[in-house]
DNA sequence: TGTACATCAGTGAACGCGCGTTCACTGATGTAC
DNA sequence: TGTACATCAGTGAACGCGCGTTCACTGATGTAC
């Protein structure tokens, strides 16, 4: 990371990429806006003109992985094609890779302790994520029979929950990851099967 | 916290006490050593004497957390009495009452990013903690077909990851907690048995 | 029951360190004419 | 195309602060005889 002229020319990517990097190796707890600084090769008082505080920063990083995990979840879903149930499962695979392979996004998104509502683009953000998984519970749901069908929205939370849980527990790429004798994938993949069947959707023929 | 006699009586309790109202309040990343002692009303070379640490403080809290969540669990499940599917649904209830009573707790549990295999004795206590679902999962399981049965253990960890994701996503007690149009335990209720019905399980007459 | 002594669990002063933050400043860039 | 000027985004020195940690110490407790 040098520098050649005075001004840094982007320094707020670079202050951002900095935090994920120092959150990747420490936790979220463990960057200071003063590391952030060094690391983006910058006086500790540059990221003033950025940034309001450390908290701000965080905030900042957050906001931007809810951006990339809709983009990569939408990508996913691929509005639902080929068929529904393909492409849930396309979009619990992709949860999971997002979640093994950003953990500093992704424990920023949901250990740092950040209150949803501090930021308006925060949490707008984290709500066009599950406006995705909402989606794609409603196209499962108007597959069930009308009556008796839960609401999608309660399937959507379902979904997002299971999916949140293992990741968390099981499915992070850093040191607080726990063991598990199957592929995080494969857990998922097998808990949304049965919950569907519960359902009532039968179960596809496997395939691919 | 008054103090009369020059020794504290129970120091080691006093800062285990101390990180948890700080970790309440501030969140598992906002407390210091200096701050545990300061509030344990002691010397801030006192903690000295009793943990190597900070790092070695917080382990002792989420050790603590496993052990008194296993006590609420194992008390919860009850042998499986009056019968394993009430069994279960006292289980996931006690499971989010901790969660919410409990957030310091459970955030140095699960959030604060102590790789679980640090100390043997927290590594322990979670075991045991598993072993309860794990406990409960047979019990559920034996009521299943024998073919086509998944192993106890995936029931286990698909209720658990169902559980903690609520828990850690709309049960906390504490500021990051996001809004949910329901209450969580009837959402984890719910997705429960949605899921008992797609491992076969008839669900049973609405009571209590 | 009393005394001497060892051990334990605390004190409080001290230190080096790095963080957050501020300030007047300055080099670079953009724009009006 | 050139010049003057405003604005922007950085510098670097300085500060106060609180943390982690150490040290020789001391008051309290336990035990041997």
């Amino acid at each position: 990371m040098s520098r050649r002229t005075y001004h840094h020319g982007n320094l707020r990517e670079a202050l951002i990429n900095a935090a994920l990097e120092l959150i990747g190796e420490k936790g979220h707890a463990g960057f200071t806006f003063a590391d952030a600084a060094r690391l983006a090769g910058v006086s500790p008082a540059a990221p003033y003109r950025h940034f309001r505080d450390r908290d701000a920063l965080m905030a900042d990083v957050a906001r931007r992985g809810f951006e990339q995990f809709e983009a990569v979840l939408t990508k996913a879903w691929n509005g639902g094609a080929p068929d529904p149930l393909r492409a849930l499962r396309q979009l619990g695979q992709a949860y999971l890779a997002f979640a093994r392979d950003e953990p500093a996004y992704y424990a920023s998104m949901f250990e740092a302790g950040i209150p949803p509502g501090t930021d308006p683009a925060l949490l707008q953000a984290g709500d066009r994520v599950f406006a995705i998984l909402r989606q794609a519970a409603e196209a499962i749901a108007t597959k069930l029979p009308e009556q008796g069908r839960p609401p999608a929205l309660m399937i959507a939370l379902h979904i997002w929950s299971l999916a949140h849980g293992i990741a968390s527990l099981f499915g992070r790429g850093d040191a607080a990851r726990r063991k598990l004798p199957m592929a995080p994938d494969d857990l998922l993949e097998a808990g949304v099967l049965v919950y569907l069947q519960g359902l009532g959707i039968t179960r596809p023929a496997a395939s691919g």
